[in-house]
Parts: structure tokens; sequence; C-alpha cells
RNA sequence: GGGGCGGUAGUUAAGUUGGUUAUAACGCCGGCCUGUCACGCCGGAGGCCGCGGGUUCGAGUCCCGUCCGCCCCGCCA
């Protein structure tokens, strides 16, 4: 207000513009009113600058709604994440999440329409359905009807969309939801949005040709530079970067074995863990201002907090070499560490079993962070194969990396049966499955099918499930493949990841309009929350 | 289940080695202002310092417990 004349923005969610009125308004931010009124241009005198010429002279003004004064500042960066929570209609008015929305929205459309031109059937498939063994926590429905029963919300519809090629639905697409009952990340939510697909007669190559596509035309359209999407095997990744999902955004920044360089230094934690099957040494070096003591310090300690016993660094300035374990670093290893990275500021050296990788991811990750390193590119994606059939349970047992409908990889498979029929043989079975990363994101993963019964059967038996289990779990499964089920494989795309990778970002909240916090509650309803005791006995009594 | 950070007015934050009446900005209420656009000026109201216990003459501040949020490990594709 100013004396006789109002000025407000009128604002929606295209944009905001300026309106004066000869009128005293009493108006309030995000008040709700009905303008009428001339557009014209800004008096010449008035003008602040050429980007907003024009103003709205208002001729009538009705308030359709009043608004109590907001628990929340619609500020980017001004609220807790509590308070956005829990007034998230209010958190959603703010210009930068409508444009998350409608970045997912625009990804929808395109996705539809990338797989509908590829003649792909969009099939819906019931989200009340029985609990399938994708390795996570169902979340449970009571049947009313029959007492002490469930269904089960599904984790993927992955026996369903097998199921849709045996019926010849030979090209299924659906951007599903998906729900699992596990503890909740930065990148993960309770329920979550899949790109599911499915086609029969493929192999590996043409579902990771399709989704390469897919993938590049979509970064292209939403202009997303993505160079290319690289390939590297589930122990390449694990090797140079600790991780089945590295951020190639920071590709040279991988380790290497110095494993020979080591054989000839008496220096036991060296010794001791390559006198072990799965022990390696391993170094890392950069290039770079070498960091300050306190930096190292801070690296030393968080990767100590992941369990490693001794991270070993080297300095080395001109000829000069500062290391904590200086005696150790003899010229034989520094050359062989230099073998990546021939003029390195700085190395370190971890040694380890199998827990090197998290350590070497942990480190990796922690010198990212502190010594500030600039991203090679602002995306990398990578598919990863040649994943391990199955996994050490920690019960002891087998259990599968993927789900249990994944096909082995043949030559594997023979290698197996030739071989002693050990459980120490199961785990040297690899998968016919892949992983895409984008930006360090595990943002799919899928594989080849088992189609024939018999070797599906073969597959629970290893992992143990008795004949009576599966019977009763996947009884009618089985039969369906023994009908004359065609070779098939596919994939399923994490579309809250991969809009929030696209965007730049790492909470995939931001792209969920109503999302549950880390204790899988909502803020804004108060869910879960208890039911009236006529409804509880109505499905248990 | 474990580790780290946070919770102070409607909102966002400050609050020193424990010490009078807990600050500020925005918002809100009242008044002034005819070209503002982070409008400006004057005045005012507004607090279970997350909650519970303890130490102390005295606690927003120290200790113990607990709840909530975020990040991470475990868990999970």
């Amino acid at each position: 207000m100013l004396g006789g004349v109002t000025f407000f923005e009128l604002m929606d969610r295209f944009g905001v513009v300026q309106c004066v009125s000869e009128e005293l308004l009493d108006l309030h931010k995000h008040d709700v009113v009905h303008v009428k009124g001339t557009v014209q241009l800004k008096p010449e005198d008035a003008k602040r600058s050429d980007k907003d010429p024009i103003e709205i002279h208002v001729l009538s003004l009705e308030a359709l709604n009043k608004t109590a004064p907001l628990p929340l500042s619609t500020d980017e960066g001004k609220a807790h994440e509590q308070t956005r929570l829990k007034y998230r209609y209010l958190d959603l008015r703010r210009p930068e999440m409508w444009r998350r929305l409608t970045l997912k929205s625009k990804v929808y459309q395109f996705t539809r329409q990338f797989f509908a031109d590829r003649d792909f059937l969009e099939v819906e498939t019931p989200v009340l359905y029985k609990s399938t063994p994708e390795g996570a926590r169902d979340y449970l429905v009571p049947s009313r009807l029959y007492k002490g029963q469930f269904y089960a919300l599904p984790q993927s519809p992955q026996m369903l969309k097998q199921l849709l090629m045996i019926s010849g639905v030979d090209r299924y697409m659906q951007i599903v939801r998906c729900f699992r009952d596990e503890d909740l990340r930065q990148n993960r939510q309770p329920e979550f949005t899949q790109l599911d697909l499915e086609c029969a007669f493929v192999d590996e190559a043409e579902i990771m040709s399709l989704m390469g596509q897919y993938v590049s035309a979509l970064f292209e359209k939403f202009e997303c530079p993505l160079a290319g999407i690289s390939q590297l095997t589930f122990n390449e990744a694990m090797a140079q970067y600790g991780s089945d999902c590295p951020d190639l955004r920071y590709q040279s920044l991988k380790f290497h074995s110095i494993r020979d360089a080591c054989k000839t230094v008496d220096f036991p934690p060296f010794q001791n863990v390559m006198s072990s099957p799965d022990g390696d040494v391993t170094s890392l070096c950069l290039k770079g201002t070498p960091p300050s003591r306190s930096v190292l310090s801070k690296i030393e300690q968080a990767v100590k907090d992941l369990g490693a016993g001794g991270l070993i660094w080297v300095v080395r300035e001109g000829e000069a070499l500062k290391s904590n374990a200086k005696k150790v670093m003899t010229p034989e290893i520094i050359e062989a560490m230099a073998i990546e990275c021939p003029d390195f500021n700085l190395g370190f050296v971890l040694a380890g079993d199998k827990q090197r990788y998290a350590w070497m991811d942990g480190l990796r990750r922690c010198v990212i962070e502190h010594l500030r390193c600039e991203p090679e590119s602002e995306y990398a994606a990578c598919w990863v194969t040649d994943f391990p059939l199955f996994g050490e349970a920690s019960d002891g047992g087998i259990m599968p990396m993927h789900h249990p409908f994944t096909s082995p990889c043949v030559s594997t498979l023979q290698a197996f049966d030739e071989g002693a029929s050990s459980s120490l043989g199961l785990l040297n079975l690899s998968a016919r499955a892949y992983d895409i990363v984008i930006n360090g994101q595990e943002v799919g993963g899928g594989s080849i099918r088992i189609h024939e019964a018999a070797l599906q059967r073969r597959i629970f038996e290893m992992l143990g499930l008795s004949a009576e289990e599966i019977e009763e779990k996947f009884g009618f499964f089985l039969e369906a493949l023994s009908y004359g089920a065609p070779p098939h494989g596919g994939i399923a795309l994490g579309m809250d990841r991969l809009v929030c990778v696209m965007d730049g970002n790492d909470a995939i909240r931001d792209y969920i309009a109503f999302p549950k916090t880390q204790n899988a509650q909502c803020l804004m309803s108060g869910a879960p929350s208890s039911v009236p005791e006529a409804q509880m006995k109505e499905l248990f009594e």
C-alpha cells in the first residue's frame, strides 16, 4: 500500500504479474483474489527494468478467500524440513516445488510416449497381491474375508510381468507404485515409482540398448548433458571403486591393486591380507594441492569409523615424500601407485579382505568431499554387469543378489555342474543381470529371466526352499512357465531417483508430492495411525 | 539396533566461562505514506527455550533420559 494506491503481485503456477489499484486494499500475501482489469505498460519513470514491462490496472477485485498467517516461509531454504513436511501443501506452493513436480510429470509423459512409439503395452497390475521374494520386507494388508490372511503390497510386479510374457504381451511397460518396508534414506522412500518393463525374445544387449536409447533421449530432451553410458563388470566396479554403483563423474579417481609391489615389503598387515583369498592391497592417487594435516586426519578418522585398520597416506611434492608409514612405502610401491596417476601428489593405500570395498568406497567419497574434487562431467552413467547370482545371507546361507527369477549365466552354471556342487561354488555363479547407475545412484536394474520351469525349480532348491514352500509360494508360477513361456527379460527404473538425479539433486523426497519422513510417517496427516476398534474387530475377530 | 547434526516468538535464526526483564529479522496488530516492486516510517502484541528428571543459590546454557526431524551404518536394489 502506498497512500491511495495499492500494489500487489498476482501469482500462479506460470508466473507473477504486478497489479495496481487506485483503491486502498487490505490484502495479505497468499490471499486468493479474483481481479478484473486492463493490462498496460508500466509508466516509463516507474519502470525498474525492461524485464517486467507490464502491469494490470485493477478495475475490480473480489477477495475469494483470506489466508491466515502462514506457518512457514515459502522463501527458498527458509524452513525446517519438519515444518515443510507438516505443511506440505504450503511447501508445494513454492515455485521450486512446482518446477520439480512439473519436471516429473513431463518425464512421465515423455516416457509413456517413448515406449508407446515402440509398441509397448501399458498394463496395470494389482496393488493387493501376494508376498513375493524381492528381498525386502513386505507391507501387509489384512483380509477381512479371510481372517488371519494378508495381501502384500508389491515390492515390484515381478512375477506378474513375467506372466504377461506368457500371455503374449511381448512388450509390457508400466509406471507403477512399489512398496518396501525397509529403513529410509535420502534416496529411499517406502513407496516409490518404477518404470517397469519386460520384453519377450530379448537378451541383455537388447534391453541395455533399448534403455540406453531411452535414457539418452530423455537426458537430451531435458537438456542434461550425458556423454554416453559406459559399461563395467561388477568385479571391475568393486575393484576400482569399492562399490557396485560408482559415481563416475569422478572417473579418474579409481583404485588399483599394488599387490605385486607389496610382496617384498616386510609389513605384516600387507602379508596377512595377501595370504587371504579375497585380500588385496589397493591404492588411490590424485593430483592437486596436497591437503592440510587436519583434512588428512579427518579423512583418516572417517575411514577408521568404517572399521578400517590403517589408512596409509602419501604426500608427494617434487622429490619430497611425506607419509604416515614412510618406512613401508618403498620406491617400488610408490612406482606401482603412480601407474594410474603418474605425477600424483596425494596417494592412499588400503589393505584388507572383502570388507575393504566399503572402506574404499568411503575413502573415495571422503576424498571427493573434503578435497572438493571437481566432477569431470555433470552426468556420468554406466551399466554394471556380470553380477554374482547369489550372495551370502546374514544367516550364512545363500540369497539371490537380484531376485530368484534371474537367469544364471550358462557358462558359469556349466562350470558349477562339472565341479563340486558345494555352497562355495554357488557363489561363483554369475547372473544375466545389469544395473544402470547414474552419478553414483543405482537408478535401475534388471535381468534376463528364467523361462524354464525346471531351471526355476532348481534355483529355488539352491536357495534352500523345501518342495512344500516352492509349491505353496510359486506353484502357480512354475505351472505357468510350463505353458510355453518365451525367453524374456526386462528392467525397472526408479523414476523418483531418475528425475532427482537428472535435476542434480540427492533427495528423492523433493520429487514426491507427499513423502514420508525417515521414520516412515506422514507428518501432515499423522499416518500411520490407529483405527477404531470396530474396524479392527472386522479384520481380526 | 548404532553413530553424527539439529529442535529458542507464527517463521528463520542469535544467545558468551551458568547470572537481572531471553535478542534480531520477517510475519502479525494499530497508525502514517499516491509509483511501489525485499516499499518506507512510527508504535504494539507475541515465549512450557521439544518433553521429563537431575546438579546448582540460580539452567536456554551443564548432566541423564526421552520424543521429533535430517545425514550415515546396519537393513534395502
